[in-house]
Order: C-alpha cells, then structure tokens, then sequence
DNA sequence: CCTTGCCTGAGG
DNA sequence: CCTCAGGCAAGG
C-alpha cells in the first residue's frame, strides 16, 4: 500500500475509494461477529481511545455494521457504541490467520499477493481484532501512524465526523454548488477541505480539476453554476472509477519487473509536472497550494 | 522533504 | 465567518 516499494515515489494515501473498497473487503468478516480478542501496541497518537479502554469496551461487541464517511470508517457496535478508523496516509486493514495470513490488497499483481508474510506481526500492526468462531482477525497497520482508532460511547457526538462534510458520492448537486460558488478560496484549497466535502484528498483533486478543465487556482466564487455542476460530476465520476477498479491509487510500490503496477497509468496530472499534457502535449506544471504539490496542464486548466 | 488531519494564531 | 501560514505527528 505504501512505503513498500522502496523508492516508489507515487504516494499511496487512502482517499474516499481506497477506504470505499476496503469497507467493501472488511465488511463480510466484520458484520454479525463478535470481537473476541483485542491486542494493541503500545498507548500514541494512534489511540484517540486508550488502547486499554479500547480492550474492555470491544470485547464481547458483536459487529451490526461498517460504514463510511469521506475517509473515516464507522464501525457499529450491538451496544450502540461506534469504532471510528481512519487509515490516515499509510494504514491498511489486513485479514490475517496464523496459517494464512492475507493482505487487503487492490491489485493482483501487488507484491503484497506474493510475499504476503512480510506484514504478519510485525511492529507496525497497532490493532487486531479476533472474532469468535472464526479463524480470521482483522488487523489495522500503519507504519506511520498517522491513521486514528477511536471508540465512541453510544449517543456520544464526534467532533471529527460533525466537522465533516457531506460524503462526496453522497452530496448532491444543488448543495455542492452552494457550498463551492461561495467560496473565495482557490478550487483546490476547497476540495481538500473534508468540512466541505468528505473524501478528496490531493490526488484525486488534482485529477478532478484537470478532467474538468478548471485551474486550480481558480476561486469558487468564479465558478459559473455549469462549472460547478460539471466539476463535481468530474469528482464524482473519478471516484467511482477508482473505486471500481479497486482504488488503484492505494498501491505506492515497484513491481519486481520495475513497473509501477499500472496505477500511474490512471493519473493524468498527479506528479506528472515537467511531462507533456495527455491532451495538448504542453509540459505539466506543479505549484504549492495550502502547503499541497499541485499539479496541472496551464493550458487546458483555466 | 512528502503525505493528512488537526490546531492555533493572524489577518481580513 | 472566511482565508491562510505554520507546526505537529511519524518514518523512509
């Protein structure tokens, strides 16, 4: 999924498909289950939930549902609590067994499908959940942790999914309008802001703008309501088309044969800068927008 | 340095 | 309320 590749450069961040088609994975082994075990590592950033109060409110849980919002996972509990997780820039839930352990993988041809051994237990595995009467546990890894396991109480409001926005294949048009027609910032800045809209992250904002034809530095306040409606079409369709092929943009790796595994294939901008444009061959650029690489066609991005 | 999400502080 | 810069967390 990431870091894997060593010197892959295309990072692999779970945006809304990634996390869309991992809901999809994890669901079957989750949903109807009751967690049994609980291991953790040590307490950090990671745990929003003490890893502790996370052991004595999980166990004996049995699992009704897995949802999602923009990038989060909501993990419903039979006692109405909810288990929150965000896989943040490098995390990836796993289905392990001591006799087989498997990778929640997006491509075939990923390293990961041949040489899954190498994520078995080792130290950046923060989370595995076991279930009863089932052979399988779910793992949560992430080398960096930047991803986040939190518990809510039944009833119990969480910040983090209220500053949300409304999930990007859920919006509709009429309320994306509103919200982008008035709004000063650049388009870019606004498709990052998950308070906005739930689930864009950089690289598929920047794939959004260019199949739209919009530059990315074009304020929402200069988008014309045709505009809008077709740069959220061009969002929309995006993720779908991420999330059918698998969420392709999860895989960060080199292939033994060097290749990329095909996932760069689908990018048109994103860390492209300084190659020709795929539609009028002008050199790519990438600029700085909030601190985010931004990439672009100056020609066909207006 | 690069990524996301979150926070705070400085300005409009 | 809105915008945006800067810092933090973490590891390769």
């Amino acid at each position: 999924m990431t870091g894997l590749g060593g010197g892959a450069t295309v990072p692999g961040v779970p945006e809304l498909p990634e996390v869309e088609v991992t809901r999809r994975r994890v669901a079957p082994l989750l949903v109807d289950r009751e967690i049994a075990t609980v291991e953790t590592t040590k307490p950090s950033g990671f745990f929003l939930t003490p890893p502790a109060t996370l052991r004595r409110r999980l166990v004996g849980r049995r699992v009704t549902e897995l949802g999602r919002h923009g990038k989060y996972l909501i993990g419903g509990l039979d006692d109405g609590s909810r288990l929150l997780l965000h896989l943040g820039m490098t995390g990836q839930l796993v289905s392990a067994s001591a006799r087989s352990p498997r990778l929640f993988r997006v491509s075939d041809r990923h390293p990961m499908a041949t040489d899954p051994w190498r994520f078995a237990g080792d130290r950046h595995t923060h989370l595995r959940l076991g279930f009863r009467d089932l052979g399988e546990e779910v793992w949560f890894r992430d080398p960096r942790r930047f991803g986040r396991v939190e518990w809510l109480a039944p009833g119990a409001v969480s910040p983090r999914l209220a500053k949300l926005g409304l999930d990007a294949l859920v919006v509709d048009p009429a309320a994306f309008c509103a919200v982008i027609q008035r709004r000063r910032a650049p388009l870019k800045a606004l498709l990052l802001d998950q308070s906005l809209l739930a689930g864009v992250g950089n690289i598929y904002a920047d794939e959004a703008l260019f199949r739209a034809r919009l530059h990315p530095l074009r304020s929402g306040t200069q988008l014309s309501h045709p505009a809008a409606l077709a740069l959220l079409a061009s969002i929309q369709g995006i993720l779908l088309e991420a999330i059918d092929r698998g969420g392709t943009s999860i895989s960060d790796f080199v292939a033994p044969d060097g290749t990329d595994g095909g996932f760069s294939a689908n990018l048109r901008v994103y860390q492209r800068a300084g190659m020709p444009c795929l539609i009028c061959g002008t050199v790519l650029m990438r600029i700085v927008v909030r601190g985010r690489s931004t990439h672009f066609c100056p020609r066909c991005q207006r």
